[in-house]
DNA sequence: TGAATGGTGATTGAATACAATTGCCGTCAC
DNA sequence: GTGACGGCAATTGTATTCAATCACCATTCA
């Protein structure tokens, strides 16, 4: 259910953001790895993951194994069989114009909505304190996002586009559309992964004027341009795609 | 993941199609056994759900208890805290709108594709086998549909509804569509149930139409009147809810 | 009197042990 | 030579047991 541990509500140890989280519990260790390991291509599509296999190497008993392989299996990751085991499910490039359009449509209604619950916050006296915080938040991954940029260091930035998604999502306040995107994040990652070399730095640099629309209260803008950043993404991808195949 | 099990590839056991599915695995049986006590109201929202309390009332351990109760959080339908249990979720009232926007999005465009693919199938030569056998058991489900509203029987109709949805989805031939929707099927149950008396017969009498526009290729009305079929819904339902209130 | 603190029961998290199912491979009959 | 049948290994599904964590409540001290 929960793509990433950290604290997002307290951006203060920004140093250990992502290094494998030693004391996390097992089970999220696992999950959050396996998955890993999937999006960035070290397990490929069709590979048997077996749960002693990972029990093993990770050093843990096949009980919360099973558990991470269930919950990627809801992400659409991993498919099972019963008595037949797991295998890394297909990179969605056949449907990936599905998944674009679907995260469009949803997309462009969440950046709406956070921008009228951001006029809503400032018109009516003070934000509220959960509001400031997930700005906060997002606040943090922009410039964390501008030095991965900065830096050149772009294998970074797949898992900030999704908390700069996810936290635009926050920033709606709807729960629905939070809890649906977050169901689609890990594959639009996926996706993200293999393009990032390709659009990752001009994508990246539409955030903030997302964001602008979004403070200012602007909803149609925030609506159009979040739109069209998913819409460049996507051709962005399709694009790649179809010329790899040449 | 896979909400509902008999055989929907052999339309031919229509008779125990939902009679608690005596011999299937047990993990299966008490997810589908909660979810159903969930969607119709036997476990209100906010109840707590403990793991021992659910594995002596089925007879079985806690592990597929477990393995049932984080599926069912991925789903939605319980929250769960380390250490602390697993409660029912809260009827999503609140975000109605969103799951209902959201799913017009999706239905619309599944609706689309699958008239477009329809027209396709009888295009060149004969249908293939796997839209042939969707096909088929979508016809059983609106049969099935029709008998239980001439009979009076609304209490069938949310499931029912589901197999109509995820079998448009499926007609549409789009992995990405139809795993997206079933991810907000469960929700949509949940809502419809509780909507049924007020505007089930009606709804259900939509369906035709709207096969009848996929079947004919006509992808412009069947997106047209699948948009207008969950609209219909949405505002019956926020009617109602609203009416609720006062 | 109020708040901090320690303990205790309940509940989940994980590990180990056992049962059930599957797929494969060798063998054998035809 | 080819097909089917039977046994075996591998793997998952389930049960049982133990450890870790948390919430609640009584107790105690300022």
């Amino acid at each position: 259910m929960e793509p990433f541990r950290g604290q997002p509500l307290q951006p203060e140890n920004h140093t250990k953001q992502r290094s494998a989280d030693e004391d996390a519990p097992p089970k999220q260790r696992v999950q959050d790895e396996i998955r890993r390991d999937i999006i960035f291509g070290a397990l490929p599509p069709g590979t048997r993951v077996t749960e002693t296999a990972l029990a093993t190497k990770y050093g843990i008993s096949r009980v919360p194994v099973r558990e991470a392989l269930r919950a990627l299996e809801a992400e659409g990751f991993v498919e099972s069989k019963p008595y037949a085991g797991s295998t890394v499910s297909k990179i969605p490039v056949d449907d990936a114009e599905d998944l674009f359009f679907v995260r469009e449509a949803l997309e462009s209604a969440t950046a709406r909505r956070a921008a009228h619950r951001a006029a809503a916050q400032f018109g009516s006296g003070a934000p509220s304190v959960e509001w400031w915080q997930a700005r906060k938040v997002l606040a943090g991954v922009l410039d964390e996002g501008d030095a991965a940029v900065a830096q050149n260091r772009l294998e970074l930035l797949p898992e900030l586009n999704i908390r700069f998604h996810l936290g635009v999502a926050e920033l709606s306040g709807s729960a629905s559309l939070t809890a649906l995107l977050r169901q689609i994040a890990g594959k639009i990652e996926w996706l993200y992964a293999t393009d990032v070399d390709n659009r990752g730095k001009e994508s990246w640099s539409e955030h903030r004027s997302i964001i602008a629309a979004i403070d200012s209260g602007n909803f149609a803008d925030a609506e159009k341009l979040m739109a069209n950043h998913v819409h460049q993404s996507k051709e962005g991808y399709l694009d790649r795609f179809s010329a790899e195949e040449a």
